[in-house]
DNA sequence: CTGTTAGCGCCTTCAA
DNA sequence: TTGAAGGCGCTAACAG
């Protein structure tokens, strides 16, 4: 900067002014300035801005896995508001470990991050909390933190739940078994209540399974699930993990879907449409809820804190109706379901 | 730090050399120094370690999509070696455009970064040059970019696809067509190489379509080619999104696979051994792919500038026989390709 | 083994 | 409208 200043006959400081525009130069000076900059192909140092100044123009994203589809739409959004907004992005995964994700939080906190966007660990064990952060703006998405005081994004994973479970009750079925992952996890949790409230409702039994994490495991359950007195004739799964899982079983067992066991999943994937048969399910917006969760973050870093702490939104859903679970539409139907509908995510 | 220089009675060059090793402290003073570190819950500030030292200890990783499973994957590794070594990983997606990833790059050189790794927009674009980075170490990868001096780890597209094409062969096809996308994609491109090479061996005559990208466009070019004279008994892929569009194509034009038309493609995905019928495939190795970029990038890093420069790494890839290509396993069938295998990549 | 001095590149403050 | 001084938190280089 010191060349820049010299070739330019200037001080340091109308460099500076020049390349932020804080206080008025001279048109003809700026344009001198400016001339310098270009001939010495002069870039200024970011860390040391950063460093001075309060701004560091960086925010940090936590996410448990960057090869999960559903997560890496939502970080796609995530850098995308931020590139629009000038920041950068330094992101991490946190395998889905809560002392990765906390010892990640804190090596972001001391590069001085402007704000951190999580999705966080297994909910019931992260240890991020309101005075991890200090002033350093968080919010969380797709699952709460414990900490309720930190602003969180959600979707509607009980309601979502709920409907698909009770369009499988309109197709007729009386016995339908929720196949999950782990009532550990927030969503799958919220996801089995929406499953549960839609039975009872309807007077039904309730039928679980949860460690469809291993394909071994999913089989041995549905068979066991298959074999009793009267046996489940529909599956729901809590998430594209347990769908595959449970899909492939279904089809290594030789099961016609949805002719002799009606099956939908909760999350979709871009494979979905193209099984056999094509699978209803519901859509979440992986992308909204990273560009909501970012805008979130930036108004709280832009606008200072806000008055209103523990910020809750929660986002709708879509049922995507296709074949497995009994309809015959020849495409794709969309049911988008609204805030107001039957349960509260 | 001065704080805890006091509390210490130090300087604050001990504390210093207590939080870096540096050099050799006494065990009772560094034992006094640490206790006013917890006591006072001090954490050195990265960004001016940074901004004083050499070493910003992060490094940029510059995609073009995060949301696409292969890139996450390789995303994935690249931050899980960075974590390994301590290293913080900002990230972006350049979204396939060549100006915004040079943005990204400069953005990135301005924070310092101590090294890059990066998928390169279409390659013919890409304006990533040495010049640009100057002494800062860079890795490409999946592509390489135009300037030969710049490190690359690539897969065997072009033996991969003169592999899976050998098969269709063997399996009495004769006339074989290319669906790609565009052939300004490197992978694209060095795929239909070697599906070239293999007919040319072969003696047979080739036919190919670029402009997988939508649906509607691939179905179309399918119905075109199949109302030929002498059309196709067998497609071959360039990779995911192509595989989609035309297995669907397929599908929807009530196409048995194999016994009709038989299909392959490059690339897995994790449903693709899901699918009716199950789908033959090359497997790339994307983490392995991230990994050793990853690790070439901290080679670069940590013991200088190696005296070798523009090495090319190529990583083989397997062949995954399911049924579409009308095998009649009742599993997966995984053939590794070795680098000595019939074409060079 | 430990402390002092100095400066990284920038910007806030104050003076001209 | 412009410039000079000073310091952000840390560490290399030197002195003790």
């Amino acid at each position: 900067m010191g060349d820049v200043a010299r070739l330019a006959h200037v001080g340091t400081m109308t460099v500076s002014r020049v390349l932020n525009g804080t206080a008025r130069v001279s048109a003809e000076t700026a344009q001198r300035v400016q001339t310098a900059i270009d001939q010495l192909r002069y870039r200024p140092n970011e860390l040391a801005r950063a460093f001075r100044g309060q701004r560091s123009r960086t925010i940090g994203l936590i996410i448990p896995y960057l090869y999960d589809p559903f997560f890496a739409n939502c970080a796609h959004a995530v850098t995308t508001v931020a590139r629009e907004r000038g920041y950068s992005v330094i992101i991490t995964a946190s395998d889905e470990d809560a002392d990765t994700e906390y010892i990640e939080a804190e090596r972001m906190l001391q590069r001085h991050v402007d704000g951190i966007a999580v999705i966080p660990a297994r909910s019931r064990h992260s240890r991020l909390t309101k005075a991890l952060f200090g002033k350093t703006p968080v919010v969380a998405f797709d699952r709460p933190v414990s900490d309720p005081a930190i602003d969180v994004v959600l979707v509607q994973n009980t309601a979502g739940s709920y409907s698909i479970v009770e369009h499988l009750i309109e197709h007729g079925h009386r016995r339908i078994a929720f196949m999950g992952l782990s009532r550990r996890l927030f969503t799958i949790n919220a996801r089995f209540i929406g499953y549960r409230n839609a039975l009872q409702k309807a007077g039904l039994q309730e039928s679980s399974f949860f460690g469809c994490d291993s394909q071994q495991d999913t089989l041995r359950a549905i068979q066991e699930k298959l074999s009793e007195s009267s046996p489940p004739t529909a599956f729901v799964t809590s998430n594209t993990l347990a769908t595959l899982h449970v899909f492939s079983s279904l089809l290594g067992l030789g099961i016609k879907i949805p002719s002799e066991i009606a099956f939908v999943g909760f999350d979709d994937f871009e494979l979905a449409a193209l099984t056999a048969p094509p699978l209803t399910v519901i859509r979440q917006p992986a992308q909204e809820m990273g560009r909501t969760a970012a805008s979130l973050l930036f108004e709280r870093i832009e606008r200072g804190e806000l008055p209103k702490t523990g910020n809750r939104i929660v986002l709708s859903v879509e049922m995507v109706l296709r074949r497995s679970c009994g309809c015959k539409h020849r495409t794709d139907v969309v049911i988008p379901l609204s805030k107001g509908s039957a349960a509260v995510a």
